[in-house]
DNA sequence: TGCTATTATATTGTGAACAATATATTTGCT
DNA sequence: AGCAAATATATTGTTCACAATATAATAGCA
């Protein structure tokens, strides 16, 4: 028999599988969004935190291969966060051409604060499944990045 | 022995699971980006179209309960859909507070075209375990949609 | 019937996200 | 040294995404 089923519609793929992606980050900013707005942060700056506190300082060019975001993307964003005062932007000496960010102090203590929030958002839910979840999602990134070179 | 292991760093787990989600939509959206513009849309578009092309018309309210997204975003966003001749707004005789969102000629025909899109997208690559992603990310969709909910 | 609460969509303002382009610095080659 | 190519970041313009608020229509009830 040929694959030819009830169901033999491409683009039900991408509704089941586009979709379900696009809803979930959503969620996840709209989720994290009230709990980081005490903190300062948005849902991307709060990820530029969690890189930054791994290590600093690093290039722009370095957050974002990363975070996978472009300097159109991360330019304004770290102005906002310098204004803000967690961080500090500063051409490299060695090559001017690329710009250093690191932590400042009071972009360092934010850390104090911030390591409540994984908790606050999952607020005594079991979760079940998601080592699973991070890997998968993991392995999808890993493919998405790739085919995004060659592209 | 207490869960004191090496990486007893709560921000760690959101900089391994949030932190992929974002990127990986949004890679997902850079990668579909070239395809859809061929067809005049843009990623948020194009699921709003897949949604429509499932089930016509719908209120506005009712796209919005299905892609987790509220008028603030999907007005504007169907009104250039509407500009552009996707897709027709007309208030519910009914109950003039809906607005019926329907596909036009237009926008019926160019399911025909996006029905190459999947095929273009994946490009020989074997979607391996899609389907175990697929479920993740559904079951994730639905935590996070029951704690916004509650939120 | 009249009034208040609820519901559905729209508007405003801020912050991403990206393509296309611009600017400035460094590299590499002759 | 001189100059083109490559590299790193910034800018511009369009499109989301959302909180907060506004507007208008319906529902519910005294």
């Amino acid at each position: 028999m040929a694959a030819k089923k009830k169901d033999d519609n491409p683009l039900l793929l991408d509704l089941q599988v586009c979709f379900p992606l696009y809803a979930a980050t959503n969620l996840l900013n709209r989720l994290y969004g009230p709990v980081l707005r005490e903190l300062g942060l948005t849902y991307p700056q709060y990820l530029v935190m969690l890189v930054l506190w791994e290590e600093q300082p690093q290039t722009v060019g370095a957050l974002g291969a990363r975070l996978y975001l472009d300097s159109g993307t991360l330019t304004p964003l770290l102005k906002r966060m310098e204004a803000a005062g967690l961080v500090s932007r500063t051409r490299d000496p060695e090559d001017e051409r690329r710009v250093m960010i690191a932590l400042t102090g009071k972009g360092s203590a934010l850390r104090d604060k911030a390591m409540h929030v994984p908790e606050t958002i999952a607020q005594g839910r079991s979760p079940e499944g998601v080592e699973e979840l991070r890997e998968h999602v993991r392995q999808l990134v890993a493919l998405l990045a790739d085919q995004a070179d060659r592209g």
